[in-house]
RNA sequence: GCCGGUGUAGCUCAGUUUGGUAGAGCGGCUCACUCGUAAUGAGCAGGUCCGGGGUUCGAAUCCCCGCGCCGGCUCCA
């Protein structure tokens, strides 16, 4: 008999050999609780798997990161197994779990189309009704190596050859064999609620200058309700795009005429980035940054001393008067060369220069998506130089600062990454781990939780990203913070030191939203178009029941105005219901209705988006609540 | 850039399979109505059917080449 101490503190005795399932049973616990695979000491391992010793055992169901994503492994196998059927030269090559479903990956004669889609979708229901259960099986690597050889299994062959160990494993469901590591559920009728969502062409591992190969999504859920739940989230997702609310609520465009990956401010969206602009000057002189500007265009000299001309960056070139010129993929140079535009001493350090610095990058037309992926943005770019002895100050300022500004727009939860060293870097490892620490420091000085990303800092330097979180679950990246130990020796920096010699500054990069047009379609999204009252296009929409009203509307206009309200008057001879139904379209905050009654009483009646309507309404009171509710979202705590 | 899909009025889409000279709703404009909290009625205008070549007596429709957009891969603010 072995003891088995389940995750309450229990313990079962059950025989040597005895399987997780059969702890179930013996636990008391009905083995179609849902449960997916088990854990033993940590391993994550099938409800089969016999138990070998004295453990400790966890169940995991759906509900658990690890449970789910065995959950959905199963579900690509059966995929895999499905599209085998259907198409029998098909070659198997990846089918991982991801978040929010799963993908398997295959190269075949068929050019798979979303019609072929349902077809695959109804084997797969097929392989799920037959039931069929799962097994595992440890083998050699020389075994599975002439297995998968035989079977023609060129991919697996492949990934065999990169796995070390002596062993592997091998899942088999009905004739269908992968090679896996597994865990997976027990047998092929556990799985309840599949779709198939999409195709897609994706690199073999990645890389693109191997062969393209043909991708298959889908997803699994436990229940056909929490699918149709997921089903019902995208559909919402959808509703929110913002390149679909972009151009309806006049915020911005796109043209053929002006070219892919270029945005134009239509008036709403032009008054939404001033918006946003004014509010970051602001913050940042509160915070002793120092606003510049600099150029579009500049030499392309200063790209080969930056580098990104020698890196092949996608940048733009072209000539004027026989000289070449670049047009900016980044402002630091311009920063640069304001730093060196005189000789700088120890005590003008830190120098915090930021620029709303409009730069343009050759983004593949493949990578292009409405304002999240452009090839013409706006970042909000500073570039802090300083010693290293005052670096660890302003990496914690920096942080600080980026998280209450994204406060400032409602947002409340993150995911912080440290980015470390990658395998090609500049300047030496001593100057790298001091620069890591330095960011670690300041992360865990804030009491911040964070994962660390190996290897993925950027060669010059290691750095903080920062992601933000939607109201639909959804990530996006935000603030970064990135050390550079290059372009300060590029660029031969120096400023005289306390010991009166020359030093080299360090230099840091931080930008607080990134990019102000995938910040604005961040922001699109995350509010389906109904921004806070702070950053509404327009605030207030007057709406006169006739015609005669107009000019009481228009003076209750213009004394808004004065109050620097963002306020409009809907003349059209509609329906007051139309208005309402135009302007709540608009996703106008506020609209203000003014009929015989207000033009009588010298009030007005209020309706807000959500509905909520008030009556006899003083318009100084209606304009004092308004300023508040400004300031509200607008007010920052430094 | 690569793989797949897609492109008809400002927007959403029908017409493409089986070639025979383009249609709806919304939106816009005009007129009438002057109205109290999510669509008043009538009329009018609006289309190089993404672009260029080809096949054909004839192409939105078939073929070829581009371009844009969408879903991914890769990359990144």
């Amino acid at each position: 008999m072995i003891k088995v101490i389940l995750k309450d503190e229990t313990t079962v005795e059950v025989p040597r050999g005895s399987t997780p399932s059969d702890v179930l049973q013996e636990a008391g616990i009905p083995a179609d609780e849902g449960m997916v695979i088990a854990e033993v000491n940590g391993e994550a391992v099938d409800l089969d798997r016999p138990l070998e010793g004295d453990c400790h055992l966890e169940f995991l169901d759906f509900n658990t990161a690890r449970g789910r994503e065995a959950y959905r492994h199963t579900a690509s196998h059966v995929m895999a197994q499905a599209v085998k059927r259907l198409y029998p030269d098909a070659k198997l090559a990846i089918g991982p779990s991801i978040e929010n479903g799963f993908y398997y990956d295959f190269s075949m004669e068929h050019v798979l189309t979303p019609e072929d889609l349902p077809a695959i979708a109804e084997e797969m229901a097929r392989i799920v009704a037959e039931d069929l259960p799962l097994t595992r099986e440890e083998i050699s690597r020389e075994e599975a190596l002439s297995l998968f050889e035989e079977s023609g299994e060129g991919y697996k062959v492949e990934l065999l050859e990169d796995i070390e160990g002596d062993t592997v494993t091998v899942y088999q469901q009905g004739g269908f064999v992968d090679l896996c590591r597994g865990p997976h559920l027990l047998s092929t009728g556990r799985l309840e609620a599949l779709r198939l969502l999409s195709l897609a062409g994706a690199y073999w591992r990645g890389d693109e200058k191997r062969e393209m190969l043909q991708r298959i999504y889908g997803t699994a859920f436990d229940s056909s309700e929490e699918l149709d739940e997921y089903l019902r989230m995208r559909e919402e997702a959808e509703k929110r795009d913002h390149r679909r609310l972009g151009p309806e609520l006049d915020l911005f465009s796109f043209h053929d005429e002006i070219g892919p990956g270029l945005v134009v401010y239509n008036p709403n969206g032009a008054i939404l980035r001033t918006v946003i602009e004014d509010f970051l000057k602001m913050e940042h002189a509160r915070r002793g940054y120092q606003l510049v500007m600099s150029p579009h265009i500049m030499r392309k000299e200063v790209w080969e001393t930056s580098g990104h001309l020698q890196m092949q960056y996608p940048m733009y070139f072209f000539e004027i008067d026989g000289q070449g010129y670049g047009i900016k993929p980044m402002n630091c140079p311009a920063h640069i060369y304001i730093y060196k535009s005189r000789t700088r001493g120890h005590n003008e350090l830190p120098l915090r220069l930021f620029e709303l610095g409009t730069v343009y990058r050759h983004e593949r037309s493949g990578v292009l998506h409405g304002l999240l992926r452009v090839r013409g943005f706006t970042q909000d770019d500073a570039h802090i130089f300083c010693t290293m002895e005052q670096a660890e100050k302003e990496i914690d300022d920096a942080i600080r600062f980026a998280f209450e500004v994204q406060r400032g727009f409602g947002f409340t939860e993150f995911l912080v990454a440290l980015s470390t060293r990658p395998e090609n870097y500049v300047g030496d490892i001593e100057e790298w781990e001091r620069a890591t620490e330095l960011l670690r420091k300041a992360l865990e000085g804030q009491s911040l939780e964070y994962v660390v990303d190996e290897g993925e800092g950027v060669f010059y330097g290691p750095k903080i990203d920062v992601k933000l979180k939607d109201a639909l679950g959804r990530y996006w990246q935000g603030p970064t913070i990135q050390f550079d130990f290059n372009l300060p020796r590029r660029f031969e920096m120096t400023y005289a030191g306390a010991d009166n010699r020359e030093h080299t500054p360090v230099m840091i990069h931080r930008t607080v939203l990134g990019s102000l047009e995938r910040y604005m379609g961040i922001l699109i999204e995350q509010y389906s178009g109904a921004f806070p009252l702070w950053l509404a296009p327009v605030q207030v929409e007057i709406l006169p029941i006739a015609d005669r009203h107009v000019p009481f509307a228009d003076d209750i206009r213009e004394r808004m105005e004065s109050s620097g309200i963002r306020v409009k008057v809907n003349r059209e001879s509609e329906r007051t219901g139309n208005k309402i139904r135009k302007a709540w379209q608009m996703k106008v905050p506020y609209m203000v209705i003014v009929g015989d009654k207000e033009v009588e009483s010298g009030k007005i009646s209020v309706r807000s988006l959500a509905g909520r309507d008030e009556r006899d309404v003083e318009v100084d009171r209606f304009v004092a609540d308004l300023s508040r509710e400004i300031d509200s979202k607008h007010s920052l705590e430094v």
